[in-house]
Parts: structure tokens; C-alpha cells; sequence
DNA sequence: ATAGGGTTAG
């Protein structure tokens, strides 16, 4: 032949990568061009073309074609049906790939491989090990497709006694065999296996294998030996682009995304997985804005997304609630067609619950045949976050297996939905059905117990995550702080937070608030300037608020002064108006009414009511009429707007004993339909919650507690 | 044909 191949086999075989290359990139109108050609040229006899054809169609669902094609071949040729058994494996249809494993006169053992490995990607693993014994071909990859499979499954410890199987049985491993067992070790957090392991791999000659050192590397990274992991990357010979996207991913797990994106742009070469990785890291960063950044840039250089990436990206874009976005990704989805799988749709219902359309998102969820734990769970959190909580229950209950999340899930609805009763309720049944719960499980009901104030409950619940061995990450740590300084106890809330190895900003405020209301002013104060001088994080909101408090409480009203006039001009916050609150009343509690009022008065926008009603109140103790005046004035003002403004009047009106204005006042509310909001404390007896209502909602056994309330009073006053 | 990445809660 005079073309520009040497020979005819690598004419086939550059036409054969030619086609792979279509085939991969879902170009199926160039492969059906090249179809043409071939047939012209005479060359489409060719085996190998004529296999790869097939492939191509079958790949990009192409049936009549594919169907064509099986035709041209005489009989039940072997690889043909291999290939159609792996086509319905990859569809999904499973019973079909079995009907036609069932009906082939001869089967190798790439077809024995196919429906073990079918089998065990649908969790079919009992049905699948039945294959795998009396697959007579029992090669390594027979052996290997069945530990995979257990270990994908979640039998990690089966796995490893099938590789112990295969050590006895003298077929000898291979680097997949090894990476498998490795993912095995990972499974079970068993790093001193890994390390026996290690020794095997070493003895049969496998340590510099590129494979191998990957899974290595992963090995380190996953039980946290950063400095071995880098050991393994650094001596390796060769390294592929495996080899640095794990170790890009061993940066980020050790904190330093800066350094992972270095590598991620020095790599010699990239693939979809390393623009997977970096992108999803982004996310779970909470960069959404540069993941998004990525995409885009991915797509711009003819990277194919996969389905994680589009996972992943959908996460971005449910975060930034960019619902339209979102759908045109979605509607991409679905043009290539894997609106089906549930990765994505775990993601896309994220997505449409996030931006509030449950409908939406429930949708989507119902359009998934193959659904798990974590697409239930999404839903439930779907409906959770937008306080369904009645749908969210009921696929609660009715769904098929529930894990550990799916409680927590649940759960977190209730408490940020205030359903303080039903958290406790729901957490008993969580532990008595024998689940785990989750670290972020923990700090919701930790939050649960912190609004009821539930010191006991609170403590019960410490108990238990000492039991588990658990190690408090910032998320738990925080609660705790939470927790113990909103039910009193500051004392363990400063231990918690001392002991703390990691602090955010969220535990900084916590603690900070903590302890300017618990009356620790000058040691709040002493914590905020201590975060100002030994951590990264930036004073926020909350945190002045709490400090304005402590200031106010300890009487510190130049220093309180101080601090405010800081707010904007160093620390780039704009007061808000209970910052102005907290002010006022410092002033006004040490007598510098004017400058209560002057304040007021600059305000840039209209003062809380509770403002006006820490200067009146200021004007009361120090008898200051002119004041008074004046702001009872705006109090009225303001009390047309808001039922707040009402009560606050009516109570200053009632201190003051001034009884018509008081009444006039409760006239006009009713008239308006204003009602005051119900003012309710409770306490806690041997576990048991009891409210007090400070209107109509009266305790069951009032009489009897005023009874002894009468009896302690007078116990008090004559002793 | 068998490995290495990705989805849910704070």
C-alpha cells in the first residue's frame, strides 16, 4: 500500500485510535464519516475496525446501527457478544446482559469478569459471588473484579480473604490487585494493614509501579501521614497524572489550597478527574465563584466534564442559589443524557430545594430509578431547609434504608425550625434504633439543648460523644462552647473552648458573647482583644454587639465608646441599629442622657424602640422630664408602626402610674389588631420542660406553685 | 474486563 503508513496493521491500528478517539468524545457523526470511508476503501472487514464500529455505536446508544453491525457478524461471535453484554451492564439493563451470558455456546473470561463486576456495581453481591466460584476461568482479573466488588460494597474484610484466596490459589497479583487491596486497607482506617501490605507489595516487586504508589500515596493521605505520602510521590520514577492529582489533593486536605492550585496549574499534564478534583475542592472551600471559574475554563479547553464535575458544579450553583444557571447545566444534563444518574440527582435536587422549589426538586427525585440513601437524604433535606418538615418526615418513614445522616438530616430541620420537643423526641428514637449519630448530628441537637437552655439534656449529650471517642472539630466544639454558656455553665464552656485545637469565627463569637452575658465582662473583653492579637479571624457583628454589652455592663462607657467608634473606621462593620441599642442604653444607664439623645438623633436610620426605651428609662432614674419628653414623643412615632413601640409605651406609662394612658394604649392595639407577642420562660425539672407564659397560657399546676412561692416569700421576709 | 476522582448535614 502507498500511503504515508508503513504497513497495513498500522493503517488498522491508527484507524482503530482514530475511531476510539470519536467514540470517546461522543463524535459519533465522525465515526459514522470514517464508517463510510471504510466501507469504500474495503477495509471495514477488518476485525478490529469492525469491533471498534460497535463499540462506538453501542457507546452513544446508537441501536439500529449497533444492530446492523452484530449482524454483519456470522453467528455468535464471542467478542461481539462481550460487547453487547458490557453495553447492557453500562445501560443498566442487567437481566438482558444475563440473558444473553445464559445463551452463549462459549464464554471466556472477560465474559465471566463482565457479569461479576455487573453484579457487584449493582450491590448484587451474593448473586455475583455465586458467578465468581463457578467462573472456571479464574484469572487475576476474575479474582480482582471480585475483591474490587466487595470492597466497593462495603464488605472490605470479605475482600481481603478473597485476596488471601488468591494467594493460596498461586495467581499472582497485579498492580490493580494491589491498588484494590490498598482502597480495602483505606476502608477499614487500617493503616497498619496497609503498611503489611506494603511489606507484600515491596517483596513481589511492585513498589515502584505507578499504580501501586497512586493507591500509596492515597493510602497516606487518607490516615493523614502527609509526610510519608510525599515520601512515596517523591521517590516514585514516573509519575502520571494520578500521581499528582493526589498529591494536589493531599494540599488541600492538609489546609493549603493555595498549594494545591499551584500544582494543579505546574502539572505536566491534566485530566477530567484532576479538573474534577480541583473544582470540587473550590466548592467544598467555599470558593463557588472560582470553581465556577474552572468550569467554565474546563469546557473552554475541550475537557469533557464528568458526571462528579457536574456534581459538583450543580453544589456551586445550589450554594450561590443561582437557580437559572442551574438549569441551563440541567438542561445540558439532560441533552447528553445522565439526568438520570444519582449523583447528579442528588445534586440537582440540592439545587432546586436550595433556590426554595421543592416541587422542583421533588421532581426531580421522582425521576430516579435507582435511587440511594444519599438522593433520600437530599430530598429530605430539601424539604427540611424550606421547614416542610411534614413532607420531610413522611419519606422519613417511608423510605427504604435510612443510615446515620438520614436521622441527622431530619433532625436539623427540627431545630432550625424550632421544634424543640420533636428534636429531643426523634434523637431518643435515633439512639434506641441502635444508629450513630454524626458529629454534625451532635452540634443540632447541642443547639437544641443550648435554645431550651436544657443543662442536663446538654450534658447527657457531651456524655455520649466522650463515649464514642469522638475528637471535637471546630463544628462540635463550638456547639459545646454554645451550649454550656447558654444553659449557665461558663465555667465548662471556657473549658471546651480551651481545649479547642482549632477555633473559627464562629467559635470566637460564641465564647465572646458567652461570656459578656454571663456577666464575665472584663474576661469577654480580654477574649476579644486576645482573638484581635493570636488568630486570623476578623471581629464581626455579633462579636461588637457582645463587647458594646460587656462594656455597658461594667460600667466601661468611654472605653464602650471607644469600641463603637471603632466599628466602622477599623474594623469595616456598619453598625446596626441593636449596636446603637446597646450604646444608648450604656449611656443612659450612667446618666449621659444627652448624648443618648444626641446619638439617637444622628442616627442614620430609624432607632429600635428598645432605643427610645433605654433613654426613657434612663430620664426615669435620673429624674431628667425635658428628655422624657421629647422621646416619648418619637416613641409614639414609632409605636404606629410596630406593636413593640405599643408595649414598650404602655409599660413606661404603667411605671410611671400614668393607668388611662395605659389603658388608651391597649385600647388602640386592639383596634389595630396589634397583639404583644406572648413572653414565655420555662425551666427544667428532672428532664421535664416547664413553660410559663406571661399571658393567658397557664401553667397546669399554677396554684400549687404560687402556693409555694407564697410560703418561700415569707420564709424570706421573716425569717 | 480489574484501580485512582465526585453527591447528602453544621
Amino acid at each position: 500500500m502507498k500511503t504515508a503508513f508503513k504497513s497495513f496493521t498500522s493503517y488498522i491500528q491508527r484507524c482503530v485510535s482514530l475511531l476510539q478517539n470519536f467514540s470517546a468524545k461522543g463524535m459519533v457523526t465522525g465515526g459514522t464519516v470514517l464508517h463510510c470511508h471504510f466501507l469504500k476503501k474495503g477495509v471495514f472487514s477488518e476485525r478490529f475496525i469492525a469491533i471498534r464500529l460497535l463499540i462506538m455505536y453501542l457507546e452513544s446508544r446508537k441501536l439500529s446501527e449497533a444492530n446492523q453491525m452484530v449482524k454483519e457478524f456470522n453467528g455468535f461471535d464471542l467478542v461481539v457478544q462481550n460487547c453487547l453484554i458490557n453495553a447492557n451492564i453500562k445501560w443498566g439493563n442487567l437481566s438482558e446482559a444475563r440473558k444473553l451470558f445464559d445463551e452463549m455456546p462459549e464464554r471466556n473470561e472477560i465474559t465471566w469478569t463482565l457479569l461479576i463486576s455487573g453484579l457487584m456495581k449493582c450491590g448484587r453481591v451474593e448473586e455475583s459471588m455465586l458467578y465468581f466460584e463457578r467462573n472456571p476461568f479464574k484469572g487475576v482479573v476474575s479474582w480482582t473484579a471480585g475483591i474490587t466488588g466487595l470492597v466497593k460494597n462495603g464488605s472490605s474484610f470479605h475482600g481481603l480473604k478473597l485476596f488471601a484466596r488468591l494467594i493460596e490459589s498461586g495467581v499472582k497479583p497485579n498492580q490493580v490487585t494491589y491498588s484494590s487491596i490498598i482502597s480495602a486497607c483505606i476502608e477499614m482506617s487500617d493503616f497498619e494493614l496497609g503498611m503489611s501490605v506494603l511489606g507484600l507489595i515491596i517483596k513481589t516487586g511492585f513498589e515502584n509501579n505507578v499504580s501501586v504508589c497512586n493507591s500509596l500515596i492515597t493510602l497516606c493521605l487518607r490516615m493523614h501521614e502527609f509526610d510519608l505520602a510525599r515520601k512515596v510521590f517523591d521517590r516514585m520514577e514516573t509519575r502520571d497524572v494520578v500521581s499528582w492529582t493526589a498529591i494536589l489533593d493531599m494540599y488541600v486536605e492538609m489546609g493549603n489550597l493555595g498549594e494545591a492550585r499551584r500544582i494543579f496549574d505546574e502539572m505536566p499534564k491534566r485530566n477530567e478527574v484532576s479538573w474534577s478534583v480541583i473544582i470540587a475542592r473550590y466548592n467544598q472551600y467555599g470558593d463557588n465563584i472560582e470553581a465556577l471559574k474552572l468550569f467554565r475554563r474546563m469546557v473552554r479547553e475541550g475537557i469533557k466534564p464528568t458526571i462528579s464535575c457536574f456534581a459538583s458544579i450543580l453544589c456551586a450553583l445550589a450554594s450561590l442559589e443561582s437557580l437559572q444557571a442551574g438549569k441551563n447545566i440541567h438542561a445540558h444534563i439532560t441533552k447528553i443524557g445522565i439526568e438520570r444518574d444519582v449523583f447528579i440527582g442528588s445534586s440537582l435536587v440540592d439545587l432546586y430545594c436550595k433556590c426554595g422549589e421543592t416541587r422542583d426538586g421533588r421532581f426531580v427525585f421522582d425521576s430516579i430509578k435507582n435511587k440511594n440513601v444519599v438522593l433520600w437524604n437530599s430530598m429530605i433535606g430539601g424539604y427540611s431547609m424550606n421547614g416542610q418538615m411534614d413532607e420531610a418526615k413522611y419519606l422519613f418513614d417511608n423510605m427504604p434504608n435510612r443510615n446515620n445522616v438520614s436521622w441527622g438530616t431530619l433532625i436539623g430541620g427540627y431545630v432550625e425550625f424550632k421544634q424543640f420537643d420533636t428534636v429531643f423526641e426523634v434523637f431518643n428514637e435515633m439512639i434506641l434504633s441502635g444508629e450513630t449519630p454524626t458529629k454534625p448530628t451532635f452540634s443540632s441537637v447541642l443547639c437544641a439543648c443550648a435554645s431550651v437552655a436544657s443543662l442536663e439534656k446538654g450534658k447527657d449529650i457531651h456524655g455520649k460523644i466522650l463515649k464514642l471517642g469522638f475528637q471535637y472539630d471546630v463544628y462540635l466544639g463550638t456547639a459545646l462552647t454554645d451550649m454550656y454558656a447558654k444553659c449557665g455553665d461558663i465555667e465548662s464552656s471556657k473549658q471546651v473552648f480551651d481545649r479547642m485545637s482549632e477555633r473559627n469565627e464562629f467559635s470566637w463569637t460564641v465564647m465572646i458573647q458567652g461570656l459578656a452575658e454571663s456577666g464575665f465582662a472584663k474576661e469577654s473583653l480580654a477574649l476579644f482583644e486576645e482573638m484581635k492579637r493570636n488568630s486570623s479571624v476578623a471581629p464581626n457583628e455579633l462579636m461588637l454587639l457582645s463587647v458594646l454589652f460587656a462594656c455597658s455592663h461594667c460600667g466601661l462607657v468611654d472605653k464602650g465608646l471607644e469600641y463603637f467608634g471603632a466599628m466602622e473606621s477599623v474594623y469595616g462593620i456598619r453598625p446596626k441599629g441593636r449596636h446603637y441599642t446597646c450604646v444608648v442604653d450604656m449611656l443612659s444607664r450612667s446618666g449621659r442622657l444627652y448624648e443618648a439623645e444626641e446619638l439617637i438623633n444622628s442616627m442614620p436610620f430609624r432607632p429600635e424602640a428598645n432605643a427610645l426605651a433605654a433613654l426613657l428609662s434612663g430620664c426615669k432614674t435620673y429624674k431628667d422630664e425635658e428628655i422624657a419628653e421629647r422621646t416619648a414623643r418619637k416613641l409614639v412615632e414609632l409605636a404606629e408602626k410596630n406593636s413593640a413601640g405599643f408595649v414598650l409605651l404602655s409599660n413606661i406609662y404603667a411605671s410611671a402610674g400614668r393607668w388611662t394612658d395605659v389603658s388608651n394604649i391597649r385600647k388602640l392595639m386592639r383596634e389595630k389588631g396589634l397583639k404583644k407577642s406572648v413572653g414565655c420562660s420555662w425551666v427544667e425539672v428532672r428532664n421535664h420542660l416547664h413553660s410559663f407564659y406571661s399571658e393567658d397560657g397557664i401553667h397546669s399546676k399554677s396554684a400549687e406553685i404560687n402556693d409555694i412561692l407564697e410560703l418561700l416569700r415569707s420564709e424570706m421576709t421573716d425569717p
